[in-house]
DNA sequence: AGAATGACGCTGA
DNA sequence: TTCAGCGCCATTC
């Protein structure tokens, strides 16, 4: 739609390339919010990748729950309200051992996102 | 327009 | 290992 019609955000296109890499994330693995962010082009954008979590409607169908910060452990604020610990509970369900303070081993489930430019396919 | 905030990340102590 | 400081940049007031 035309700019000034509306009241949705620049980033509304930027929330969709989030969530389309986050969606690629397989089941049982991991992703930092930096590696998203250089993922979809946007290196530097870690923050922007959680704003775009944070407005990502519960309960949906983006692994949202597969990424956390590049110090392995989860992120816990009060403005989640909740949806933290509720990360925590769908990583365990998954199969990630996650500790009492958020943190998991990330070395161990870190996902390696597929070279898809470099190879024919 | 300017200032404060934040689901981040890196460096140094 | 943990903690503090700084840089980062869209969002929000």
């Amino acid at each position: 739609m035309p700019p000034g019609s509306s009241e949705l955000p620049a980033a509304a296109g930027f929330d969709q390339r989030v969530y389309a890499a986050v969606g690629r994330i397989p089941r049982g693995r991991l992703a930092t919010y930096g590696q998203i962010a250089e993922l979809i082009g946007a290196y530097g954008c870690a923050r922007q990748v959680g704003w775009a979590l944070r407005r990502l409607p519960l309960p949906s169908n983006v692994p949202w729950q597969r990424v956390v910060n590049a110090r392995g452990q989860i992120s816990f604020t009060p403005s989640r309200e909740g949806s933290d610990w509720i990360q925590a509970e769908l990583l365990r369900a998954e199969g990630i051992p996650v500790d009492g303070q958020g943190r998991l081993p990330l070395g161990r489930y870190l996902w390696v996102p597929p070279l898809e430019d470099a190879v024919d396919g």
